[in-house]
DNA sequence: TTTAGTAGTCATAAAAAAGTGACTTATTGG
DNA sequence: CCAATAAGTCACTTTTTTATGACTACTAAA
């Protein structure tokens, strides 16, 4: 039987985990459109108004850190990088959706 | 029929509004606790360490603001506070209780 | 009316996150 | 080798968040 006991004082909980993996300015809309598909450095820079180089590459280095996004290089013609939301990263699109639909 | 059409560049889309109001260094930790039942003050300020009154306080009104938690003044003994969710708050527990069991 | 307990605010300081503009690296194709 | 394009980094500034410690407001009970 596995024991469902309450959450210990700081053991984070998983859900308060993931909270805290997309916090941040720009973190929530680049997950929206890494929900969407992949996603290209200066693609995204164009899609996210207000949001510059720096910032961006901040934000996707920790979401890759954090195992969310996962980085290919892609050489082709001019050669570019896409970000892909990682398997792990899948699980979260049906929440991700749902949320959608709710109010 | 409900035409389901891709949300345009800066429509804020539901789910990243929501992230986004859940962000910061405390929010996720509260909400979780607010999760589990009602919140005082002086209680948070004992479970959540390493946070102080003046964070916590900008904390919880955001989250007020935001229309998540709700502020009820106890007029009792020693008079207190109870922060809960609201109904609108309420409609995230599901998908809260449902992130604690991926990974 | 004084005191104790809770929940704050205020001015300010420190730390963290985000923004800027110039510069760098890597690759492909000519 | 050279140019063009994409994806960055670097040093630094600005803005936003958090943190500190002292102080205030409210209520109930003594």
């Amino acid at each position: 039987m596995t024991t469902k006991r309450a959450m210990g004082k700081n053991e984070t909980c998983p859900a308060q985990a993931i909270l805290k993996q997309l916090s941040g300015k720009w973190k929530p809309e680049i997950f929206r459109l890494a929900v969407d598909g992949s996603l290209r450095f200066n693609s995204l820079l164009r899609q996210i108004e207000g949001a510059n180089r720096q910032t961006l590459s901040v934000a996707l280095r920790e979401l890759e850190e954090v195992g969310l996004l996962q980085k290919v290089v892609i050489k082709e013609k001019p050669l570019h990088i896409e970000y892909y939301l990682t398997e792990n990263g899948k699980t979260l699109i049906p929440f991700f959706k749902q949320l959608e639909n709710l109010k």
